[in-house]
DNA sequence: GTAGAGTGTGGGAGCGCTCCCACGGAAGGC
DNA sequence: GCCTTCCGTGGGAGCGCTCCCACACTCTAC
């Protein structure tokens, strides 16, 4: 525990060794190889920045950092010196010492991916990245697609290795939400697990979206209005659901438990609520579905049973995804602003990072009928 | 320069000023607040482990870099001390030395985002993540939407951010190809530029695809088979267009331009291109077009004049997307393997970046025709 | 004049790791 | 017997930052 006068090679350039290993490595190994790509000059440092400008580290990071206590000379010479280096921070440095990562994850739990209204998931993700640009966070993509997927997520987590989580989910008994709050990470869900959700959310207005529709079929004299539901274990095919009810009973209606049809946001599932629905009720001559999909199934059996749309029996959508310009007819469908969903949840979770806060937050917002051909 | 014998508050836990700032700090500033999280228990060290196990650092290292040059039996009391612990290794300290930061970045040019065929996007990344699960590399992802953010991401990669990159780019005169290959950064293309292509690339084989499409609808007899070709100026669409012509030429049958209509991958411009050749030639019986979503516009403009489908005009469209099953009659189409190119993508760069190498590879892959009603 | 309260600044210490040198002990060669 | 190798090992140094203390230095009071 002595020799301490003895450095190696040099001061700042430690040299790695540049032997290869043998051809191939042993496969499976975590094949660890000396990195450092041979590429140009070194980046500049901080450090010298600082030489450069004539003063020392901290003013140089206060520079960088934006603190208000430096003085308007200093600043200049350090704004210099960074242009003229082309000065970057290392992120891993500055990572290391606040333990701040500058990066947040977009969690997707890919089971539920198979639900989503096709332009769904790249909606959402240039909704956030757009929010993103401004800032320099990074954007993490993060599938899981089953339960070790998910322990490792955990503790992904766990090691801080994000700032804040975004997490797509709709199930209620998603294990991941509650994960996110034991963990007491910032977070912001898409959709909410029911009412009480602990934890901020963003979702689209899916009660007021179905009242719409219903609304709209209602106002075209339709006088035996259907529904086809989505799985009850969600909370978005709930709030449809009520919002079919709501409609029904401002209009004066009753809510008829046999006009409604259970699906699972499938187009089979559609197709099979559909025609229970018309064995139940032949004399409907509307169907509010909770899905494009679906209402693309019902579509079909509708057609099969020689029942034209929109004349015999108008049909509604939602989600107003590709699905709905493509049916024949054309679906009328209420449309959710993913894109700005997702620049929403970027947000909330800046500000929630940003203030460390426990303040959660919740937006809903609006959706909006587009009518198509087929009500 | 020398009262080095005081240290501060503690040995392991600085303590971080708790001050609250002013409820909603300046609007606008780069809003640095203190970090740390009120989280629990600190995460344990490299240094903790070691001490544990009754080893040195640099035992624990190797132990967990998976060096060889371990006994055996102190790789065991690593390994129990990591367990008993809990010990994740921190990222941004080893990335500070190895500058290697264990991830790579997906970049897409979101101008390109509105030719995907539906679920490409989210196949893509679902292949990526699949095969990035078992490595510990995250998975970053990054929209170019414009010239500025272009900029930035030169910058970001230039600073060494990642270890790889894939990119998905089908445009001949994106620079961001050329911007990885000047940077000289481990990188694969999804899909490729031309046939030259110097970097690595996983494409489909969409020459094959669509000779399978032609080759069917000759079979079935029809005797003027047209073309919608997507934009020309990528490469995909040049590579399905000369798979239409050699399956003509292999059949003896000549290539006629007349039959050739230009189109550009949208729903309007498959409607245009199919006009045009019903006007040139009202005779033709078959129309292969290169995208689902163009041969759904064509469709809409061959029910409009009177055409049957399949029987009048048989049609067959490429990419196998939600819009080909939700057409009326429902589109036989070119299936590409999307998620398996993601996958492959991946592949290749974790290859590329373990061996540092220069070898480029490049993968195409096999499509599939999916027969369905429209020929 | 001296004390007190700022304000800008330099630079030490330390974040948690990997790299690499040097060392002790076992194994082999003469 | 001694001199080499060869392994496994401990631990110093250092990656590039931020934090914070201490030191000028300038003002304002008394």
């Amino acid at each position: 525990m002595s020799q301490s006068a003895q450095r190696p090679t040099g001061p700042n350039r430690p040299q790695r060794s540049q032997s290869l290993q043998s051809s191939q490595g042993e496969p499976g190994g975590s094949g660890r190889v000396s990195a450092r790509t041979a590429a140009g000059s070194a980046r500049p440092t901080l450090e010298e920045v600082a030489a450069l400008a004539g003063v020392g580290r901290g003013t140089v990071s206060r520079v960088v950092n934006g603190s208000p206590r430096v003085s308007e000379k200093a600043r200049e010479a350090v704004n210099a010196a960074i242009a003229e280096l082309g000065y970057v921070p290392n992120r891993a440095a500055r990572t290391l010492v606040t333990s701040r990562t500058d990066s947040i994850a977009l969690v997707v739990p890919e089971a539920e991916t198979r639900l989503f209204s096709e332009p769904y998931f790249s909606d959402i993700i240039s909704g956030v990245s757009a929010e993103l640009a401004e800032t320099d966070m990074q954007l993490l993509l993060i599938l899981v697609r089953n339960q070790r997927e998910r322990e490792r997520l955990s503790a992904y987590l766990t090691a801080q290795r994000v700032d804040g989580v975004l997490l797509v989910s709709v199930h209620q008994d998603d294990p991941l939400p509650s994960l996110l709050e034991s963990l007491e990470i910032p977070s912001v869900l898409a959709g909410r697990r029911g009412d009480l959700e602990p934890l901020s959310y963003v979702h689209a207005d899916n009660a007021g979206g179905a009242r719409m529709a219903v609304r709209h079929l209602l106002r075209r004299g339709c006088e035996e209005v259907a529904t086809i539901t989505g799985p009850l274990d969600m909370e978005g095919a709930r709030a449809r659901l009520s919002g079919y009810r709501q409609a029904l009973e401002e209009a004066g209606r009753p809510y008829q438990e046999e006009l409604v049809g259970p699906g699972d946001f499938t187009e089979e599932g559609g197709r099979l609520a559909m025609r229970e629905l018309l064995e139940r009720r032949p004399g409907l001559d509307a169907v509010f579905c909770a899905s494009d999909v679906m209402a693309a199934g019902a579509l079909q059996v509708l057609r099969a049973a020689g029942r034209r749309v929109p004349d015999d029996v108008a049909v509604i959508g939602f989600d107003d995804s590709i699905v709905a310009r493509h049916t024949d007819p054309a679906l009328t469908s209420v449309r959710q602003p993913i894109e700005e969903m997702g620049r929403t949840m970027a947000r909330l979770l800046l500000e929630e990072i940003a203030e460390q806060g426990r303040a959660r937050r919740q937006v809903v917002l609006a959706t909006e009928l587009v009518v198509r051909e087929s009500a």
